[in-house]
RNA sequence: GGGUUGUUAGCUCAGUUGGUUCAGAGCAUCUGCCUUACAAGCAGAGGGUCGGCGGUUCGAAUCCGUCACAACCCACCA
């Protein structure tokens, strides 16, 4: 009689629905007079495809979209993806390499040419496994943050700034990734510990021969080193290789170990420059030998210190860390050769004092994680962040915009209360192309430059500018640089909805604010505290009012999951072994808000296990033969009523939890909802007997039980619950279940859950006797109840606990086995196949526990500072707790007297 | 070096302002079942001195102190 396969099968129904969707443009919001609801998608890159962390953090957003558009909100889920400028265009470059060709050969016009191709050849497929994973966005507004209104958006805003007076250029000390031969900004740096060496370096002190005092010098502390060859101070570091780029020497003006040292000059190793000894409180006396070389080209506190002290800066790298003209060794040869090989040359000319292995750290590009970042100084675009840090952190800090979970508003403070300008210009094609034009000057002279949207624009700037009235067009020279990619990406809630270019605009008006954002808390910096200060700054108002931050997915031993490990699933892989539906149950039920999670196949099976219990739930309701002569019998009127109830109860349970982003505490309440409740209790209760026909009032309520079962489980779960839902009852062409509505939950009645609560527990009861004395289910069982019971379930616990009758006695049978339920004594006659000696052993066990209980409670009751001091419904619930612990007592005991009895 | 968070059953986690039998859930485990929706299943059962120590309180998994361990973030010690 049932037609459908005893396993629920995801391929048949997963591609069939989604086309569905997409064809009746169920995704698609157009503003309208509903309380609209938004999200902005982070907008993966472009060339990448789906891992992990997307599959988890797509899956909560779509949650998120789904139960959002079933409350009756206007729900709009905005897809797009970013141009990522250093990874697609280190990727195109590597692209090139394989066919042979150099990037530094090619014109920019050709070089994105390339990338363009490479954009549109990789462009994209992760929004189509986006839809693979059942996502609800509306398709049709697409965006891509080098689009035209993207890209116009960057420049009229960078522009903007500039004419604001918060965007400069600056010669700094910045980042440098010799790899992709570009800046980059601070939070681009990764830092990681590093097993190195610690070289001593012998500087020889410059025309010392004698040192006259030297005794009494010593003996006020200082530690003065001598050999055949004179005096020399000795020099801890790190990276020798830079000695060719040292200009000083700097000591502690504190340090007794060093006084002798005062006023010196001394003789760069190998390179033999003569360099000062200059003082300066920055240097750690403790650290080494409290002697530092200072090398103001390549390390940002030299700098700062030939700043302080007016030193030469001796360039020794080119960008791509080969050794420069300016070093008079070595020219040419890459930083780390140049390590090993001047360690080799400083040890045969004996200036090598000694080595120590050594820990620090080191910083990596985090694009190209196998190059190490060099500090470098150069001309650069900066961004001056006192102001926006100002505008972001009030609203965060108040909750006004809150974060989930809540622990993150320390880490954003702590970086805005610290923040750095932001170096917004990196040496790439492949991005946004500053909008500066440099006019054309003399050798010598400070360069001159307009900033302006158009080169038009611009040409008109310029000739406002005094003495070039005359410029041309083809005088001017823009800027080859382009703009962090972040620099587009903190525009996106506004960019999304053409906010830059058309402020005002009617889709702005209604969808921003956005609602949520959900997204990883490793770009907190990099974009939603970027975010939030362009929302300040152009709309006057927060981009979003809730940021749930996902955790990292690990694996399970909670390694982060990395191609080289191999501990990566393919997503794909997993959706086509699982089921869409599966998957994303799998990854929710272990995804706390802002805990890691550890992914484990064995989570997704149990997805797949619930998809299939739905399934057979289902094909048991749809084989139900219906007759309209059935009468409703008692145990279904109850039942009927008793889940209407717990659906109450569960619906406002879950909405609590959806309101605190607590999305695995909503899915596991519905997961029990479904199995325990409704398909272990309710559907066993209602079930009519072999080929009987079921009544028509307890069928249309199971339809609309299951029906809204569907709807509750729909955000979590679309593709079976689309299936199933299109199934149980007549649906139009177009109709769905993605806007059919989750209603507000109602009051439920407390004595009734509280009755069946105690019925599970007695059939519970009868089934343990049954099992532990081998009665089989088909044999029916009587069942005594010592005193009074609540009627209320009566039929019921004869359905399920399969009893002939139930008897109300005085005293149980003498061969009945026994167990206690809240404060009644429940018995199941056993014709004379009792254990007395078990019987006795468990009711002894249960007075012992239940006078233990008795004691503390009555302990307790004693204590007359508790009953002074305690709230009065607290000790009231302690004086119900001795009565019926009293009551409970009088039953065991009465129970044994009757045992004694036999 | 600074900051944040965590430590509850074999595993992953709940436990809201201290107080209903508060020590929970899911998974895993054990036992018995191919019972006419489902063995990707059904029924039953076991399992934790809430990281250690000390304190506050009538009362502490919950508050305070301290120690241990772990994770993450930030920071210019070569």
């Amino acid at each position: 009689m049932n037609t459908l396969a005893t396993k629920y099968d995801p391929h048949a129904v997963e591609d069939k629905w989604y086309e569905y969707w997409e064809q009746h443009e169920l995704f698609k919001s157009v503003p309208d007079e509903r309380e609209p609801y938004t999200i902005v998608i982070p907008p993966p890159n472009v060339t990448g495809v789906l891992h992990m962390g997307h599959m988890l953090n797509n899956t909560i957003q779509d949650i998120l979209v789904r139960r959002a558009r079933m409350e009756g909100k206007n729900a709009l889920w905005v897809p797009g993806t970013d141009h990522a400028s250093i990874a697609t265009e280190a990727k195109v470059v590597k692209r090139l390499a394989e066919q042979g060709i150099k990037k530094r050969d090619l014109t920019r016009e050709e070089f994105l040419k390339h990338a363009w191709a490479w954009t549109h050849e990789h462009g994209g497929v992760i929004l189509q496994q986006l839809r693979k994973l059942g996502a609800s966005c509306d398709w049709s507004r697409t965006a891509f943050t080098m689009d035209e209104v993207r890209s116009e958006s960057v420049l009229r805003v960078f522009v903007d700034l500039y004419d604001k007076g918060y965007i400069y250029r600056g010669l700094r000390m910045v980042n440098w990734d010799p790899k992709a031969q570009t800046a980059l900004s601070n939070e681009e740096v990764i830092y990681r510990e590093e097993k190195s060496h610690l070289y001593y370096l012998k500087y020889y002190v410059e025309g010392l021969e004698r040192l006259d005092d030297e005794e009494a010098l010593r003996a006020q502390g200082n530690i003065i080193h001598h050999d055949e060859r004179g005096y020399y101070a000795v020099v801890a570091t790190t990276r020798p290789e830079t000695i060719m780029g040292d200009t000083a020497m700097c000591i502690n003006p504190k340090d007794p170990k060093n006084q002798w040292l005062h006023g010196r000059r001394v003789i760069v190793p190998l390179v033999g420059r003569v360099i000062n000894v200059i003082e300066d409180r920055y240097v750690d006396i403790e650290f080494g030998t409290g002697c530092l070389k200072v090398t103001p080209a390549h390390d940002t506190n030299d700098y700062m210190l030939g700043k302080t002290h007016n030193l030469e800066t001796i360039d020794i790298f080119n960008a791509d860390a080969t050794i420069s003209e300016q070093s008079p060794l070595y020219v040419g040869m890459d930083r780390m050769a140049c390590r090993k090989q001047i360690v080799v040359d400083l040890q045969q000319a004996g200036l090598m004092e000694k080595v120590e292995d050594y820990e620090n750290k080191v910083g990596y590009s985090e694009r190209n994680s196998d190059t190490a970042v060099e500090p470098r100084l150069c001309m650069q675009w900066f961004l001056k962040m006192k102001h926006f840090a100002e505008l972001a952190l009030p609203a965060v800090m108040n909750d006004e915009l809150k974060f989930h979970p809540a622990k993150y508003k320390s880490t954003y403070k702590v970086w805005l209360e610290g923040i750095q300008d932001w170096c917004i210009s990196r040496q790439l094609w492949w991005g946004h192309r500053i909008p500066a034009y440099f006019l054309p000057t003399r050798a010598g002279e400070e360069e001159r430059f307009v900033v302006a949207l158009t080169e038009a624009e611009a040409l008109a700037k310029a000739r406002q500018l005094p003495g070039f009235e005359q410029v041309q067009a083809s005088d001017l020279r823009r800027d080859e640089d382009a703009l962090d990619t972040w620099f587009s990406s903190w525009l996106w809630p506004i960019s999304l909805f053409n906010g830059i270019n058309d402020p005002g605009n009617a889709e702005l008006t209604y969808y921003y604010p956005t609602s949520d954002l959900v997204t990883a808390p490793d770009i907190i910096f990099f974009w939603v505290a970027r975010m939030i200060m362009a929302g300040y700054e152009y709309m006057g108002d927060m981009p979003f009012r809730n940021v749930y931050f996902t955790g990292i997915v690990r694996d399970k031993l909670g390694r982060k999951m990395s191609k080289s490990l191999g501990n990566s699933p393919d997503p794909l892989e997993l959706i086509d072994r699982f089921g869409a539906d599966g998957v994303r149950m799998g990854l929710m039920l272990a995804a706390p808000a802002g805990n890691d999670i550890l992914y484990d196949d064995a989570l997704c099976e149990q997805g797949r296990n619930f998809c299939n219990k739905i399934w057979n739930a289902f094909r048991l309701v749809k084989g139900w033969q219906v007759s309209d002569d059935a009468v409703q019998p008692a145990h279904s009127r109850v039942a009927v009523e008793w889940f209407d109830n717990v659906l109450r109860a569960t619906m406002a349970e879950v909405k609590d939890h959806f309101s605190k982003f607590r999305l695995n505490d909503a899915l596991m309440a519905l997961y029990r909802l479904f199995w325990e409740d409704f398909s272990a209790w309710y559907l066993e209760i209602v079930k009519p007997g072999y080929q009987q026909p079921i009544d028509r009032a307890t069928l249309n309520a199971t339809l609309d039980y299951f029906d809204l079962l569907l709807r509750l489980l729909h955000p979590f779960m679309p593709f079976i619950t689309e299936e199933l839902w299109q199934h149980i009852a007549e649906r139009g062409e177009g109709e769905s279940i993605m806007h059919a509505t989750i209603p507000a939950p109602q009051a439920a009645d407390a004595a009734l859950l509280a009755a069946m609560a105690q019925a599970k527990e007695v059939v519970a009861g009868v089934r343990s006797v049954r099992k532990s004395k081998n009665i089989a289910p088909r044999d029916l069982v009587t069942l005594q109840v010592v005193g009074e019971m609540n009627e209320l379930c009566h039929d019921v616990i004869v359905k399920l606990a399969g009893l002939d009758s139930i008897d109300v006695v005085d005293a149980k049978d003498a061969t009945a086995a026994s167990f206690i339920v809240g404060t009644t004594e429940f018995a199941v006659p056993l014709k004379g196949n009792v254990d007395i000696a078990a019987e006795r052993a468990k009711l002894e066990a249960d007075l012992k526990y239940a006078e233990g209980f008795l004691a503390s409670v009555e302990k307790k009751l004693a204590n007359e500072r508790f009953v002074a001091n305690a709230p009065e419904a607290v000790v009231a619930g302690e004086r119900k707790k001795q009565a019926d612990a009293q009551s409970r007592i009088a039953t065991l005991r009465a129970a044994l007297a009757a045992l004694d009895n036999q």
